[in-house]
This record gives C-alpha cells, sequence and structure tokens, in this order.
DNA sequence: TGTTTATAGTGCGATATCGTACTAAATGGA
DNA sequence: TCCATTTAGTACGATATCGCACTATAAACA
C-alpha cells in the first residue's frame, strides 16, 4: 500500500483555519484602526499590492490574488478611485479589459499605513520576534501555495 | 543599550498578515461550498467552537473568541436559532446575559460538516502533510496568543 | 441604601461582500 | 468569415458585518 493511501489524521488542518481565521480577524482589526475613516483594510490591501511590483495590474488579477468576488473588486477599486488612489485605464492589449494604476496619493496612503503599524509591530516583536515568524513563515506560504493551486483545479 | 530597544526588521510580520489573508479567504470558501445553502463559515465555527468544549457560552464569550462585534454574534446566533442549531436560554448567574447550547440538530450539522471536508483535507495532506503542519502549528498559535493579548490591551 | 458606572444583549442604519444576470469584446472552430 | 463559446467588467438585489444608540441588569461605592 503506497503512502498516500494511508489515511491521515487531519485535526492539523482544522487547528490551522481556525488559527488563521483569528489572526485574520485581529491583523484586520489592527490595520483598520489606523486607517483613514471610510478606508478598509481591502483597499489598503489593493494599494499594497500594486506598490508591490503590481501595477498595471487587471482588476480580474486583483481579485484573483486576494480570492475575492471579483464584484467585490470592482466595489473597492470604485473607493479607491473615489479617493483619487488609483486610476483606471482601458487595457490597450484587451478592449473588455482595464488596467489599475497607483496614483502618488495611493502610494502615500499605503506608506502612511505601514508607518502607522510600525509602532504595534515594533511592540509585538518585543514579545514574539520576527525571526520566529521568519521561522515558520516559509512553511506557511507552501501551505497556502498548495491550497491556492487545489482552489483553481476546483474550478 | 538593551535589545528590545533595537530596531527589528518588520516585514515578516506583514507578509505573515498577508498569507494569512489568503489562507482565510480560501478556507472559507473550501467551507462554504461544502455547507447547506444559507449557512455561512460563522455557522460552523459557532457550533464547532460549541462542541469542542465550550457548549453553554455566553454571545459575549463567543464574540471574543472569533473576535467579531456582539451584533454581528448576535446576527449569526439568530441565524442557528431559526435552523433549531442552538437554544439561548437565560444566564441562570447574569440577568442581562444568555447562555447559548448546542442542539442535537446542531451538532450534526457540525459533524456533517467536518465529514465533507474530509475528502478535501485528504487531498491537500497528499501535497502538504498534516505533520508538516504541525510543525509549525505551535509556532503560529503562539503568535495568535501574543497579538490576541495585545489587542485586549489595547482596550 | 441610593446613586453612579460598567456590562450584556439588541434595534437600526450604513456598507462590504457575494451570487446572478447582463453587455461587450475576444477566442475558437466550422 | 460567421457563429458559438468564453472572458472582463458591471448593475442589481440579498445579506453579513459593523458602529452607534438604547434598555436592562449588575457592580462599585458614597
Amino acid at each position: 500500500m503506497p503512502d498516500d493511501t494511508l489515511s491521515h489524521d487531519l485535526t492539523p488542518y482544522f487547528s490551522m483555519f481556525v488559527e488563521v481565521g483569528i489572526i485574520n480577524q485581529i491583523g484586520s482589526a489592527f490595520l483598520e484602526a489606523r486607517l483613514p475613516k471610510g478606508l478598509l483594510v481591502s483597499h489598503f490591501g489593493v494599494t499594497s499590492h500594486l506598490s508591490r511590483g503590481f501595477d498595471g495590474a487587471t482588476p480580474l488579477e486583483l481579485a484573483r490574488a486576494f480570492q475575492v468576488a471579483k464584484t467585490t473588486m470592482t466595489h473597492t477599486l470604485g473607493g479607491l478611485e473615489k479617493h483619487g488612489f488609483v486610476e483606471l485605464r482601458p487595457n490597450p492589449d484587451d478592449g473588455r479589459s482595464k488596467r489599475v494604476w497607483l496614483t502618488p496619493a495611493g502610494r502615500e496612503f499605503r506608506d502612511d499605513a505601514v508607518r502607522q503599524l510600525e509602532p504595534l509591530f515594533q511592540k509585538i516583536a518585543e514579545r514574539f520576534p520576527p525571526d520566529q515568524v521568519s521561522a515558520f513563515l516559509p512553511g506557511v506560504s507552501e501551505f497556502r501555495a498548495v491550497i491556492d493551486q487545489l482552489r483553481d483545479e476546483e474550478k
């Protein structure tokens, strides 16, 4: 009997998803409390993603990156546009599509938010140093990559 | 200069929260796709929590456990009650409060959902074995505990 | 004991997110 | 080239979540 037909103890997956759910809630609350009124984690997430080498991404690419419905991304981008943080221009490669570009104001919004978080992260660092996070981060990333792949396969 | 005044590289925290956000989205989608129509991750989360030794918790305790607003928990419990999955009874120890009790139907809903997830988790196990999750899970839990504590201290 | 303050739960309005359905453009095949 | 199918984005309605305000009860305390 080959290894991969052995039954596994699946409880670690349950525990992992539970922990992740709580960390996500806490992290979102931390961030949102430090954003200007009316701006949300989703807005920060998009500007941050664009600023990290994905400027000019399409709305659909952004929706996939964050694993949200494309209608949700339309809504989020609308908010960012209203604040002047992104510009949507036609996609020259595809008439159905658009490309999202970060404005200077958008970059500033993102950088400000990062700065606002730093004191909190310093506090975390006193109790849970960053290299301890670095120790398990590759594993967590790999896990994310695997389930990301599986999700795509589920169509 | 003592260690804890040294400046740290905080990027692992950012990366961690980003990964956690995506894992949470994917995990929620996985679960929700396997729940009966009209029932959500929040409903599963509460029944699962109750069944794991917290039966009789108060709504506020549940809101804190999941880090959601107490009005959100009121809403979630309303849905569970409508489906007959929980019962809310007065809290004999506190006239302002209630206690939430899982019904047999609620326990079955939870167990069914777990069963529906098993094939998927087996698939994950083929590509990312559970003991690899177990390897970093304690670190992740500890991280969660630390930020949980910090959140409480933020008032 | 009476009064002030804090806490548990809910009603309500605002909005973020999602699923469905639609339009327009691209793609693939006859 | 024409038509069927797929894909990108959006409009719309449903609902999950949140913040604020309110009521009832408990706790603190003069």
